[in-house]
DNA sequence: AATTTCGCTTGATCTGGATCAAGTGACGCC
DNA sequence: GGCGTCACTTGATCCAGATCAAGCGAAATT
């Protein structure tokens, strides 16, 4: 593993407030992998032998049962996933792969564990990430149920919007087909969500979308921070 | 306060493993309150200005936006709601209720966030308890996206009964307008639901719910480790 | 006892979103 | 250049569940 992937590791909000020793012990026992895309990281139902974090490329969260498939979260660079799971020696909620070449670092479940017992600066970054997640599924979960496809979608696009500093054309992270699943439609029915969006000013040219007029699309999404705000 | 309610709280696994001093002084902190049903506890949005503990009765967590209120989750003695929100020093992203005459414990936010800080013991429990949070809240929205109205009803059921140690005849714990609104359908949907399930092996009268022919509703409803079972 | 209210059920109808079925265009591949 | 394959769009139809509208019985209010 190379020094700078440590670093950047360590600048995490989770691995930043442990002691020296404890993290060098941890990442001695992990291991550093590259996976090209599409390849399947966990199997819902697993145990959780590791703790995953991913330091590049990008890594969906899904779920299966019933003959369907949800997708319930992408994980972006750099950040963990499976924490609970790792924490609770439990089985893995969700299924995980690969949408695209990705550099991932696995952490045995059972190091961390072992770390977490002992440092408490560790355990007080693993409440404050905890929190973090518990709160952002209780906002998807409001997202899904008290909006409708359109509003969900309109939404998302402002949200992406605000983190590409407001540049009046972004272009969507995942293939549409992902984000329909995300978002908890079908991809047919997110293509008509678009289209109903051009009446609020919003025009879509394959996976660029250009914003003409935030101000309607506002007004008809009504963004609400105790849903959109990923900083609370 | 009463010795007998401390001891309870004491017990709880949140609280179980932190320094003795460090709980007397939350708990000299708190106080207990006593609500009749339908009174509004906190509304989302609200800085979480407590960590609540209830004690006895029954609290509603619910959310609105959209013209729409749906339920987020029910709270059932002894447990603690809000931890997240406390410990962020956020808003609080539902809204509670009591739906019966309860008996609450308000712990201010300053006093758990400064024990979390200076006791391990407690940190560590929190961890586990913000865990446990995650995971319900995942397989609450799994139950959702996966399963249909039907199918939500009938886990219900056969989760309710286990609960029950598998007598025949379960009683519904809350109205079933409320119940129709946690499994996210309308109340006149959960009664046709029920009326489905007949074929199932279920029978209705009031609150009361017969469960004639277990093996076939467990057929029917599949019910699954990864989003049913509580314990994990 | 009569009346209102409330919680629930039942029936009729509506609708958002899913499903099914063709396209279409961009891209890689032989 | 021709030809799959893939990602997406578009149109037609279907269906689960929502909404609207009565109705009913039990408990509360008069």
């Amino acid at each position: 593993m190379q020094q700078i992937d440590i670093d950047q590791i360590r600048d995490l909000p989770l691995f930043a407030t442990m002691a020296q020793d404890n993290f060098d012990s941890m990442m001695r026992a992990a291991y550093l992998q590259r996976f090209p895309a599409q390849v399947e990281l966990i199997n819902e139902g697993d145990l959780a032998d590791f703790l995953y974090v991913v330091l590049e490329g990008r890594v969906e969260l899904y779920s299966t049962g019933n003959d369907r498939e949800t997708t319930m979260a992408m994980i972006t660079p750099v950040s963990t996933f499976l924490l609970a799971a790792t924490i609770k020696t439990a089985s893995y909620l969700m299924s995980g792969r690969t949408i695209k070449a990705s550099r991932v670092l696995l952490i045995p479940s059972e190091d961390v564990r072992r770390v977490l017992d002992i440092d408490p600066g560790f355990s007080r970054a693993i409440v404050d990430e905890l929190a973090t997640c518990y709160r952002s599924v209780v906002k998807a979960t409001k997202n899904l149920k008290l909006r409708t496809a359109v509003e969900r979608v309109g939404n998302y696009i402002i949200r992406l919007q605000d983190k590409m500093d407001g540049v009046d054309i972004v272009e969507l992270p995942v293939g549409k087909r992902v984000l329909a699943s995300m978002l908890g439609m079908t991809p047919e029915n997110l293509s008509r969500a678009f289209s109903s969006l051009q009446t609020y000013g919003i025009l879509v040219n394959g996976p660029h979308i250009e914003i003409t007029d935030r101000a309607a699309l506002v007004k008809y999404c009504k963004p609400n921070v105790l849903i959109d705000d990923m900083s609370s």
